[in-house]
DNA sequence: AAAATTATACTAACTGGTCTATATAGGTAT
DNA sequence: ATACCTATATAGACCAGTTAGTATAATTTT
């Protein structure tokens, strides 16, 4: 595999980055956590660490999505697949609640000091958020009303997260869960 | 003043976390934006940078409570009042989209870190989280449900800011405002 | 042999934190 | 009042460790 140091190093950084965040996380640690050489991460991103946050951040948020869209196409009704959507992403967490929100740290910390790295974030967070958009499209909402509640539900995935994380306990999120249900099921279509 | 100095180092602190985050945050940079003297910090904090972290958050959130108090207070019903808090929250933000999100970042960061930053946190987003609870149950809900919604609202808030600051848009935040108005109205009270 | 990859040593800047010396108070005894 | 004393507060040099990043040599792989 030739790009398979690459790939380990881009790992380990998104892993470090949802656990800890951008500036917390040093290129030391990401050798260390990846297992591999110290040589090639200025090899594979001769532009240093925003290079690899903004890799990183573009390679999750595009597998995070696409989990997303699958889930999606599990369920006939938006309603529902929106709540198993909420749902899984409890049940990944565990209960150590030590994850959860994969970019939001790095996102919250480079909004105001890397471009580059705020760009990537914003696109990771545009396309989930069209995933379940699509869906909701799918499901007879009109464009407009689809992306407006398709923001709101993103918003309440994104913040329950870091409540969940904040205070270690992760049935918060199946009460954001259900208000997301309800919220599509009672919204006018248009 | 004796305890001015503190206080401009909590403040200078509290600003700096929130547009950077904890570990951005160095203690040299708390120096020079607070205008403080060096030798000040360990002697008012002796415990160091986590010590200021605690104590800075404790009191960020204390005032953004008190005032989300004031503004339930301004208003006759829970959704009228919840609707006009996050409005508020976007004209306080700004087109730079540089704040909002007091101390996502850092309660991010220390989530896995520091049990001491950690707590402080949670008992600043319980404590805001009840003063929209407690408007919810003036306005009629039971308290089961007012700590539902409260939880949901809390999360979408905290979540919007996120997006916001992510895409430099603040126009997304009033989409939210909508949408909780509704689930406010629309839920059963019990 | 040539190219791709990794190892190692290094830099300069910065980190949180400690240290001692010094100033500046406020109160007290003379 | 004045001299003295002590607690509070400030000054800033200093520490060891770490950071991101660079340069170049050695090693694989092709």
């Amino acid at each position: 595999m030739v790009k398979d140091t690459r790939q380990k190093i881009l790992n380990a950084t998104s892993h470090l980055f949802e656990r800890q965040g951008y500036h917390a996380t040093g290129l030391n640690e990401i050798v260390k956590e990846s297992g591999t050489p110290r040589g090639s991460l200025y090899y594979y991103f001769p532009e240093g660490k925003e290079e690899i946050a903004s890799e990183s951040v573009k390679q999750r948020m595009a597998y995070i999505s696409s989990h997303a869209d699958e889930v999606m196409q599990q369920f006939a009704e938006p309603a529902e697949a929106v709540y198993a959507l909420i749902l899984g992403i409890m049940n990944n967490m565990g209960e150590s609640c030590g994850t959860g929100a994969p970019i939001a740290a790095v996102a919250l910390e480079a909004s105001n000091t890397s471009e580059r790295i705020r760009t990537a974030c914003a696109k990771g967070y545009q396309d989930y958020q069209d995933v379940v958009a699509k869906k909701l499209i799918d499901g007879g909402f009109s464009e407009e009303k689809a992306q407006s509640l398709a923001l709101t539900i993103h918003a309440a995935i994104e913040g329950v997260m870091i409540l969940s994380r904040t205070s270690k306990n992760v049935t918060l999120i199946e009460n954001v869960a259900n208000d997301m249900k309800f919220l599509i099921e009672f919204s006018s279509k248009n």
